[in-house]
DNA sequence: GCCAACGTTGGC
DNA sequence: GCCAACGTTGGC
């Protein structure tokens, strides 16, 4: 089993909407980013993947949610009305992909970027996440990193 | 194939 | 709101 780390703005969809949703559960669409559609390519059901929220007062992991379906078609891609439309891809040659995620832990805390930073100098020093100027949505956890961040709580 | 210009991300 | 860092685009 792999892990991950996938962003979201709370603003938008944020770990409280994930638990509002049906079932818990909702499709990550959106993803216009050759190397993250390529992570979310290689998740398998059951992967496990960190919950995260950016561009928010507190940056930081929220939860857990687990892949509950494997990468198909983003079909927002398809719909010119759809702010992720992207006339490049299309049903028969589909450029983009997501996947279902669904909710398996609300963290009582929120583990702080900041706190990430702190505490994970030595044990996350290669942690994508961590690195200046990272901009990936979709990047993969060691699992090393994944125990370590999980002792924080 | 290079690279300048542009748009986006995301912490601060 | 600022701006550094990064990915993508398109002219050449």
């Amino acid at each position: 089993m792999n892990h991950w780390l996938m962003k979201t703005e709370p603003a938008t969809f944020g770990i409280d909407d994930l638990a509002r949703a049906r079932n818990h559960t909702t499709a990550w669409d959106g993803v216009r980013n050759f190397q993250a559609r390529n992570y979310m390519r290689e998740m398998r059901l059951g992967d496990l993947a960190f919950f995260y929220h950016s561009s928010c007062d507190v940056p930081g992991i929220a939860g857990i949610v687990s892949i509950t379906r494997e990468a198909y078609p983003d079909h927002t891609a398809f719909d010119s009305e759809d702010p992720h439309f992207d006339e490049k891809s299309s049903p028969a040659n589909p450029r983009w992909f997501m996947v279902d995620v669904k909710l398996v832990t609300k963290f009582d805390r929120v583990i702080a970027l900041e706190e990430l930073r702190r505490y994970g100098q030595d044990k996350l020093k290669n942690m994508v996440i961590l690195k200046r100027g990272n901009r990936l949505s979709i990047t993969p956890v060691s699992r090393a990193e994944w125990n370590f961040i999980n002792s924080l709580l």
